[in-house]
DNA sequence: GCGCGCTAATTTTTT
DNA sequence: ATTAGCGCGC
């Protein structure tokens, strides 16, 4: 052991050693973070002989928790044995769920209690508001689910709510959120933020409970502190109220979950809540170039909240950062997946991102790294869990686990169709709501009760037959046997089978291996409950496979990884910083945090974007940009302009009329509204298809040219780096 | 009750 | 651009 502490720095040392009273551990980017935290676990169990299983160590993230969980495995390897769940590293999320599979039956729930996820929400909030006709009170489902989830994270009921209301709209929001409340119940169910404020509660109400989960995790380990909301804050408090071996991570520079609810304060007033706290900084970093950590340090030095660090790294010198202004989106992507290419082919890169503000930005980019014919992994977007047909199946599971579950109930009654419509389920909901029962219950009852016509009663005789079935086989089969039921019993793979629809194959091998995840599952010793909240509680981000060599990503996803060429796209007003943190000073601080999260990815190169226009919202028109306050941010000697409109011509280009669009454009703002003739290269000295020499890339072929003179704008494929826009004045074209 | 085809609304980030 | 929601004919 006393090797492993030799590979630390002075700073890292101190945090891994002061293992007994609380400690703060500011890790600035790149600081070597992770290393400490395992570091300090491989320490407790090795050097001080704590029991592997009475140390917690909480994340935000699946990935992040399976990498720590390897990486001590990896440091005790051949000296400790360690047994499967000790020591205990998972999620706050997953934490709360395994509290609660044990101890949920003191808040009057049922162990097998369903989870719901955001889509299962906003079935729910859409009956709540049915229910309470307020269709044209509220704008939608997820807007008052956000009301709803920051009430609940701010420590309000439906009665608070209601009482400090100042408005209708408030009050309405309130009777929502009182009978979104009494629905999860009765359903058995609790959302995502339940799942924290439930075991909070718990922990509360017997005290019993808590001193148990005190005794068993006597060390506890917290890794993204900046990012605990209320709850979470909470659960560490009650967690280690009686041992106060806490340790929590951190940097408060990194703070991006504001909108989730993460309150900053948690670790800006770290040491007021635990007095007997000591401070460590980790401030080198052992990452990226002085020349990246610089742009970076500049951007979030215009932060206010902050208590300040600066970073240093012994890795001087380096590739200038670089900003490229492209013309549009598509041209800032066509940009992006030539460097790629290119430094692909020079094998330099050991690993690249492209990293986003927004997932929509994606699309373009996917588009021209498969013109260019690189390989990429894509992070978030749609996730396996997330796709119809799966979430179908699971309904089907969780019905059977947890009959209570009404979600899950309305979502298969008629999935696949089998002649049950509105009406139908109408009355078995009036039914349901008339006697205060479950609507399974509720079917039971409409089936004795004979009121319905034969139709409608052979079907829903149908699905009751069905439902007791897979219940029957959920108690007897292993859970492969049982997924394998669900699809035969409910002829879900033949009815695919026979839409004879482009997708249908595709959904059938989802369904196929949703089946031997199952079985997987089953062989490792899981059981249907711990699968099923595995499904829920799996992240799109979660897939990120470190082998890939291009990665696609939001900033968010990103935080936490390393690559060695990062680009940062779109950095445009509007965007990056959002439209809707523009105006809010907290909402800057956060994008700029984000920014910061963004450019400290990178270890070798980095290489910023924007483009003078883009198209949003799938328009055909594109809309003009300005470039984000974040690139006004780093002083211009920091930053290298690559790329047509680099360097001084910039200047020129800010004024000019430079295509036939923003020819458009400048007489539409002076109320002048007609097309322009298109201009075509035949009156220009460029023909189409005629062949040209440029300095970098060689001979290529002339596509396409818009606009006239010396200010064309020119659209050249060059064998061996795809397709290029340039603009002739600055392109140094000679005819070949 | 079903299914087709149209329109309207929608995109911030996620455990 | 995609998708959810809706109306209409069967």
């Amino acid at each position: 052991m006393s090797n492993l502490l030799d590979q630390l720095n002075s700073q890292q040392r101190i945090a891994v050693e002061q293992t007994e009273g609380p400690l703060l551990i500011l890790a600035g980017a790149g600081s070597g973070k992770t290393r400490v935290i395992t570091y300090r676990i491989a320490y407790l169990i090795e050097a001080l002989g704590v029991p592997p299983e009475n140390i917690l160590a909480v994340t935000f993230t699946n990935k992040a928790a399976e990498q720590m969980k390897e990486r001590v495995a990896r440091l005790l390897d051949g000296r400790v044995q360690l047994r499967s769940g000790a020591p205990h590293v998972s999620t706050f999320h997953s934490f709360c769920v395994s509290v609660l599979r044990r101890h949920i039956d003191h808040l009057g729930y049922t162990r097998d209690f369903s989870i719901y996820d955001e889509d299962d929400q906003q079935r729910l909030m859409k009956t709540c508001i049915a229910e309470l006709g307020l269709e044209d009170h509220v704008t939608s489902a997820r807007s008052v689910l956000g009301r709803i989830s920051f009430a609940k994270n701010h420590g309000l009921t439906p009665e608070l709510l209601y009482q400090q209301a100042k408005s209708d709209q408030t009050e309405k929001i309130a009777a929502l959120f009182d009978r979104y409340d009494a629905k999860l119940r009765q359903a058995n169910a609790l959302d995502f933020d339940d799942l924290l404020l439930k075991t909070v509660e718990l922990f509360y109400k017997s005290s019993e409970i808590c001193q148990q989960y005190n005794r068993r995790f006597p060390y506890v380990l917290v890794d993204e502190y900046q990012d605990t909301n209320r709850p979470q804050y909470q659960l560490i408090r009650q967690l280690t109220l009686v041992n106060q071996n806490l340790c929590v991570v951190g940097d408060e520079d990194q703070s991006i979950y504001r909108w989730r609810g993460a309150d900053i304060q948690n670790i800006l007033s770290f040491e007021k809540d635990y007095p007997q706290a000591r401070t460590v900084r980790l401030e080198q970093n052992y990452r990226s170039t002085q020349k990246i950590l610089d742009v970076a340090g500049a951007v979030v030095s215009h932060n206010r909240e902050r208590k300040g660090k600066t970073l240093w790294t012994d890795r001087a010198g380096g590739d200038a950062v670089k900003i490229y202004q492209a013309w549009n989106n598509d041209e800032e992507a066509a940009y992006v997946a030539d460097e790629i290419s290119r430094a692909l082919a020079q094998s330099a890169e050991s690993s690249v991102a492209v990293l986003y503000r927004t997932n929509a930005q994606s699309r373009v980019l996917e588009e021209s790294l498969r013109r260019n014919g690189v390989a990429y992994r894509l992070v978030g977007g749609f996730s396996f869990y997330a796709r119809a047909e799966i979430r179908d199946v699971l309904a089907y599971a969780r019905l059977a686990s947890n009959p209570r579950d009404a979600t899950a109930f309305q979502r298969i009654i008629n999935t696949p169709a089998r002649g049950i419509g509105a009406s139908t389920l109408g009355s078995i909901e009036a039914n349901a709501r008339a006697q205060k029962i479950t609507l399974w219950e509720a079917l039971a009852d409409e089936l004795e009760a004979r009121r319905l016509p034969p139709r409608a009663l052979n079907a829903i005789a149908a699905f009751h037959k069905l439902g007791k079935d897979l219940m029957a086989d959920q108690a007897s089969l292993p859970m492969g046997q049982f997924f394998k039921s669900i699809l035969d019993r409910t002829g879900y793979v033949e009815i695919l089978a026979r839409e004879n629809q482009p997708e249908s194959q595709d959904r059938i091998e989802n369904l196929q291996e949703l089946v031997n995840a199952a079985l997987e599952a089953e062989e490792q010793g899981t059981t249907l409950a711990e699968f099923l909240d595995h499904a829920a509680l799996v992240s799109d981000s979660d897939d990120y496979d470190e082998r890939a060599r291009v990665t696609l990503m939001t900033l968010h996803s990103a935080k936490g990884l390393e690559f060695s060429l990062v680009f940062l796209v779109g950095m445009e007003e509007g965007l990056f910083p959002h439209q809707l943190s523009v105006g809010d000073d907290a909402g800057i601080e956060e994008e700029r945090r984000l920014c910061y999260v963004g450019m400290t990815r990178a270890r070798d190169r980095l290489v910023l974007s924007w483009a003078r226009e883009r198209r949003r919202y799938g328009r055909d028109s594109m809309e003009t940009s300005r470039r984000s306050r974040f690139l006004d941010e780093v002083p211009p000697n920091l930053l290298e302009p690559v790329g047509a409109t680099a360097s001084k011509a910039r200047t020129t280009w800010e004024n000019a009329v430079n295509s036939i669009a923003g020819a458009e454009r400048y007489l539409r703002e002076r109320g002048i509204d007609r097309p322009l003739p298109k201009v075509r290269s035949s009156s220009s000295r460029w023909k189409l298809g005629s062949r040209v020499r440029h300095a970098k890339y060689g001979i290529g072929t002339i596509l396409d040219c818009e606009g006239d003179g010396e200010d064309s704008k020119l659209t050249i494929s060059f064998p061996g780096y795809g397709r290029k826009k340039m603009v002739e004045r600055f392109a140094g074209l000679e005819k070949v």
